[in-house]
DNA sequence: CTGTTAGCGCTTTCAA
DNA sequence: TTGAAAGCGCTAACAG
């Protein structure tokens, strides 16, 4: 079943292929109204799709950018996805969703994929460890923004929350409702700076409040099958903290689940805030008090400036956006019974 | 900066493009061990990505699939979505994701998008009202799947879960528990399969039970803005409903959210069972008594058949694949105070 | 206002 | 075992 081509719509209007070529770029000013007619006519009665593969072989485009991202199972990537699909459908740019499920290997296979296939531009959620690949792209100058986490010495356009404020004002709320013993849940932080920020935050808090540091309060899990004897464990110590700050909605939603299991009530045996996206949060009892992101701007914010790199490529001086974080008070950091 | 091509390849090997062409294609038999270290090297080298844009023009094959869903918000879409990309990167191939929104202008323009560039099939999750357009691809033997939603008159593969069995299984445990006044709340059903069938299970357990089916109580929601008040009137009944069925995930936590904020107790006040396959209900308290599908299944088993009819295009007849639902036991439905 | 022509980067006979 | 050449469907000068 051979699709019809542009030739054959030439043919079936009596015109050239030229001309149809005209007529879909719209460049309508020196074709006459009849010709212009028979050829709408034409394609409407053939249902004819010009075939993108040719026309951006043609003129290296594709009208099409790929997002990597972590991990689309969560909500912060489905909320930014959202933002930067909505974003581009306006402006008729199609989008790519790759999930690299915070595998360098993986990253690095979507990149390879998105250049193969000519995608005009990419949003990255990067790992961090694909530096290089990511910087040789920055200096052919493709079209490159960062959504997330920041990458070492890598000198494009970024969009990223404000990390370090969000984790500052969720642990300050913790200490002004009287904690003083505040544990630490996060993955691994070295490779990711979203994670190192939030840590810093948790650190700075406790400067400013005058509260000494205590490294058996901080924990790094990235696998969440130990967790139950982890929270007993601290819940064991001679002092014992008084709160959790978690500091991703994956072990947010994890910390909750082995709390529950284990039947540890919230807040009275200990308080929680997470940074957490997902809107469902609030229907917990108490509802999750929690550092919330700016997601779908995140996500369109991220895409503006990607069209505008592609569409302006030397009008641009790479931008650094911070987007606030929100503190959304549910019920689970009240201090003592 | 104009990327490397083959022929620059061919150059820096000393050989003629064909070669290296060979070469990407692994047809190695025909080539001397030396040639193809020497090709081998200078891909390395030169970090070449062939343009799948040219190859796919030639070929007529891009090793890509589109897959159009309702909202990718819904955890069932990203479910689905990750079941369906885990299963075609394992085999070679790219998906791009679609966002309809349920709006049938929307899945026409992707649909469309989505021939323009080429890809090789599209799984489906169908508004049901481009049924012209979706019969037109099978007609052309275009290889589509439907998930979801099964699409009027339309003879392709699909894969669908029992929602009959679903929503029978859910109000029979209603019925169980004591409940005999069990409320409906669905989106409109006429248009989707879906929520047809959910609907008839619904039905068919009250009449297994030889419980009459009262229209007072289905109620057809499809904007969440009245829902408060659509609960107080359902409690104000004469004869109120003592259970909710939910039919689907996005009026489930709708009327979860407004229960809670007009402080109608669950299950003491109202029961209720939803269909939902988020997995973070069973965090709420109590624990969301819940339908839940095999979503990553789902996924996988629609790629694999798409992909099945790409590959060998006449060695398959359509096959309709139906999976069982999930009944999960939370602690919303109880009877009585 | 419309047609001719030369590619875009790749694959694929066919010939050497 | 390798190379030459034609062509996939489209665009964009340039002629007319």
């Amino acid at each position: 079943m051979p699709r019809v081509k542009m030739e054959d719509i030439a043919k079936m209007a009596g015109v050239s292929k030229s001309t149809v070529s005209q007529y879909l770029n719209k460049r309508y000013e020196f074709m006459s109204a009849e010709t212009k007619d028979r050829i709408e006519k034409v394609i409407r009665e053939t249902g004819y799709q010009p075939n993108t593969l040719a026309r951006g072989l043609k003129v290296k485009r594709t009208q099409t950018i790929g997002v990597i991202v972590a991990n689309i199972l969560h909500y912060y990537s489905t909320a930014v996805c959202r933002g930067i699909e909505d974003y581009c459908n306006q402006h008729g740019y199609n989008v790519i969703i790759c999930n690299a499920d915070d595998d360098p290997g993986k990253e690095r296979g979507y990149i390879e994929m998105l250049l193969a296939k000519q995608a005009d531009g990419i949003i990255c959620v990067t790992t961090g460890e694909n530096n290089e690949l990511l910087g040789d792209l920055v200096r052919r100058s493709y079209p490159l923004v960062l959504v997330d986490r920041k990458a070492e010495g890598i000198e494009t356009d970024g969009v990223y929350s404000n990390n370090e404020q969000g984790a500052f004002d969720a642990v300050e709320h913790l200490i002004r409702q009287g904690h003083r013993r505040i544990a630490l849940l996060s993955p691994e932080i070295h490779r990711v700076s979203t994670r190192r920020e939030r840590y810093a935050g948790y650190a700075k808090a406790h400067r400013t409040h005058g509260i000494p540091l205590n490294d058996t309060y901080v924990r790094f899990v990235d696998e969440f099958s130990g967790l139950k004897a982890l929270l007993q464990e601290l819940l064991r110590l001679p002092e014992p903290p008084t709160a959790l700050f978690c500091s991703n909605d994956l072990s947010t939603v994890e910390t909750l689940r082995a709390l529950k299991e284990t039947g540890i009530k919230v807040p009275e045996r200990i308080a929680i805030v997470g940074f957490d996206d997902s809107p469902w949060t609030d229907l917990l009892e108490p509802p999750l008090t929690r550092v919330v992101q700016r997601t779908f701007e995140i996500g369109a914010r991220s895409a503006e400036r990607l069209l505008l790199k592609i569409e302006q490529p030397d009008a641009v001086e790479p931008t650094v956006q911070i987007m606030d974080c929100e503190l959304k008070i549910g019920g689970t950091c009240r201090f003592g019974e």
